[in-house]
DNA sequence: CCGCGTTGTCGTCAAGCTGACGAAAACCGT
DNA sequence: ACGGTTTTCGTCAGCTTGACGACAACGCGG
């Protein structure tokens, strides 16, 4: 039975959730788009590691610094036409970098919207965009109760710009000054870095870095699902 | 590449927190403690599948009903004296029922204290203490946005059942009053069944059902790690 | 049958958090 | 200098939380 591993890279690009994905030179679904991912390089590779490793060989970075987390195993048996394949896949969050083009693989790698892919309008192979789909709602639910969105942010970044993340990976718009308030209150979460940067226009804003917390508390909740949320709606008729 | 699939499968029995180990009848670790599981059994199955089927193989009960996830995969090179195995590892959770001795396997099953596994007094096979580690952490983190605990109860509970449920899993006491108004007031997380029960001695308590909802909002938060508990502790010095 | 211990349920209150929003500060380009 | 924009600080009502008092309703022992 073959194990593979499969990584679903997401970034915060052009005002949009994206996604990392290969286009296929090799059948099954030649051509088709995929989640970068191989097989196990050797028998004596640790998951974790052989992750890693993809990441660096299709974004040439280096997988230290960056999140990389496990997202799940996914064993359905007609799940690849060749055999049975169990894909353990990954999870990894990185800020807008640019890519060193087409990673070491022939195969090129491009950022695609996951609004295409959820919404069927750019079609992925195997079972990959039940996986994206698990890997977006996985970072959706983590933003809510750990520090993980500054993984989308570079080195150093101001409240707006975590904001912007929020509000992209959670679509909804969020209150600039309570955002603001809540998250400068957070112990450990921010570092002020004593700089400020004027590139959004406006008044010049204080660059971050990040702290030591790994945990919100308390947590930042999305809306509309809070029973406050759903009273004020109840009210509002 | 071997797959096999492992279950931890967690109960709360007699004042603790409990978990489904057995004792190996094979090489290797022959005669110590581990998580029930197996290879996979045809290359048609499904992992879901494969996990269901262990846990009605060693329980004797029917899976449907009994609440059970993936938990994660575990790849670590050298997990398996063996050689190459990697194991998807599923964690169930389920009330306190009489198990129909010794499973279908021929393996001798029983419940050991999770305290004595995490504390090293009981020495598990393989990796396996780890994999105890991460199902006992996600139980923990679970009950406090989910509606899991419900799962370790049987179809009819009190209110003090469930929060005895809370205050073993998470090993730290809650106060009786604050948890009836909390968890009586989340909408359809417990329906009434009309009946009581004196099973705990004193005045009968109300019973209830699972309701629908699996989500709770808001959370039921764990002490300790909330800032309104540090700056108690700190004003208390 | 009557107190008494035990457990369940309801109330009260202060403190803290949240969402809605006003307002000033500090930059830009014109 | 003057809007336009973004950041940051305040205010306020409403809700949730934790601490805790009070009472209800059982079983039990005398």
């Amino acid at each position: 039975m073959a194990v593979a591993v499969d990584l679903a890279i997401l970034t915060v690009r052009s005002g949009r959730l994206e996604i990392l994905l290969v286009r296929r030179g090799i059948e099954p679904y030649l051509g088709s788009l995929a989640l970068p991912g191989g097989f196990l390089a050797s028998p004596e590779e640790d998951l974790d590691a052989a992750a890693a490793r993809e990441l660096t060989e299709e974004t040439g970075l280096a997988a230290k610094g960056l999140h990389l987390e496990q997202l799940g195993a996914y064993g359905a048996p007609d799940r690849d036409p060749r055999g049975r394949v169990v894909t353990v896949c990954y999870l990894a969050l990185m800020p807008d970098l640019p890519l060193p083009v087409a990673g070491g693989d022939a195969r090129s790698a491009e950022w695609v919207p996951v609004q295409r892919v959820l919404r069927r309008r750019a079609g992925v192979a195997f079972d990959h965009a039940k996986i994206i789909k698990d890997a977006v709602e996985r970072a959706r639910s983590k933003l809510e109760y750990t520090t993980l969105a500054t993984a989308f942010c570079s080195p150093e970044f101001s409240v707006s710009e975590l904001r912007r993340v929020y509000e992209i990976v959670w679509g909804q718009p969020i209150d600039p000054r309570n955002f603001h308030r809540k998250v400068t209150s957070i112990e450990d979460f921010l570092v002020p870095t004593g700089k400020y940067t004027t590139r959004d226009g406006g008044r010049p804003a204080a660059l971050y870095r990040r702290g030591s917390a790994t945990l919100l508390h308390p947590a930042i909740l999305r809306n509309g699902t809070g029973r406050r949320q759903l009273a004020r709606l109840r009210q509002a008729r």
